[in-house]
DNA sequence: GTGGTCTAGACCACG
DNA sequence: GTGGTCTAGACCACT
């Protein structure tokens, strides 16, 4: 259910977090539907439960999660769609940089537009 | 012609590589033309020399800019397209990251392309 | 009666303290009066009996209900003002923190009082 | 100029970010100050590291600090007000908690407003 | 059983 | 020098 990639540069612990919102996004994980232990999700990718405990304390602050003393972890009822000025400006500048990349490989406008349609339809079920 | 955001978690000698791409792009900067000296860019930036000698070494090898010794540094002559598999699979996964926090924000698809079609338009002169 | 919140971060034992104590300051809940068994209580709050024992215990400790064998749990006869200076200042500790996170989100001098001023009127039937 | 009570069921890495909080509000810590390395602080209050930078993760993802690369951190440059209704409400409900106990010691609305009002004082410079 | 916190180290990239 | 990440444990409170 989650890949990771240990060579990556990015922290282990983003990566599940995207894992995590990837598998909401895609409606394999529902709101209710308990999410693994922080200690059996270790085990399973095999690293330290801190560094699970870290992602899952982040997901529960954007509130994809919330957990339940002493109960588990779970998929958040409502997870509410709200635009952040500041958020989508990083992001516009995050995006520019890949643009450029694939600029710079010869990619024009139109095969720009199909490959992020392409991943954006393939990331839900819409 | 330089902008550096020092407190954003992107290291500065990549924003300095970001940012002579894009002006290459926009045609601020066209081939043969002469770029700052380490140490006058590092002036200019109120940073230390390393970091700006880190930006030009990648730069140059990625073929962007040539230096010649004991003239200076310039825009390569040609910079060639080539199309890299093993890229562009990196840049689409950093893609679906910043596209999944778009809509996670709300955003359809319709509006990410325009989003998309946006950055790139305004990345060049086209 | 008692309202939890499980996804709260305080425990669900002290919330029902908590409620209870509110119940009797708004006189919901006078001297003398009948509060449910452990068991009842745990079936009607669907969670285990020992976290309501835990409730009842600390509530007998500050003599806010009597347990009489074979009788029943019982609003305790009078509930003693006793001003405890340590008790205080643990409180005005928790209360800066409080006011400090209002007054970083703006609110005057004024306004935390109003809002000081609501609760307090709130909770009792004064 | 920071004190930790290490004995308090508090967190201590909350501790820090309460007492820098209100360094900040006493104005002893004024934007562009820098405040002690995360080693540095981790010897001084005799912790390990780890929890300081947890303390200023969390300040920073509350903009009250910045860190720059491998330069340090700095108290934000503006800190801006922005009333949040969730959090207020949280802040509502630890209030009442609080302000029941002080009632169940027989202070009345006057001495809780004084209270309150002394301790906002004493909190800022206005 | 659960998650939360903390220790005492380590390694890394950055400037 | 700086902060960020991670390990491999430990202890705690809660259910």
């Amino acid at each position: 259910m989650i890949l990771l990639d240990y060579k990556s540069s990015k922290p282990i612990y983003e990566q599940i977090i995207e894992q995590i919102k990837l598998n909401v996004m895609k409606q394999y994980l529902k709101p209710g539907d308990a999410i693994p232990s922080v200690r059996k999700l270790a085990l399973e990718l095999e690293i330290t439960p801190g560094t699970v405990a870290k992602a899952y304390q982040e997901l529960e602050r954007q509130q994809i999660i919330e957990t339940i003393r002493g109960k588990g972890t779970f998929i958040a009822g409502e997870i509410e769609l709200k635009p952040d000025e500041k958020k989508v400006l990083e992001i516009k500048k995050r995006l520019q940089t890949e643009l450029m990349e694939l600029k710079m490989m010869g990619y024009s406008k139109n095969m720009v537009v199909d490959l992020v349609v392409g991943i954006y339809e393939e990331m839900c079920v819409c």
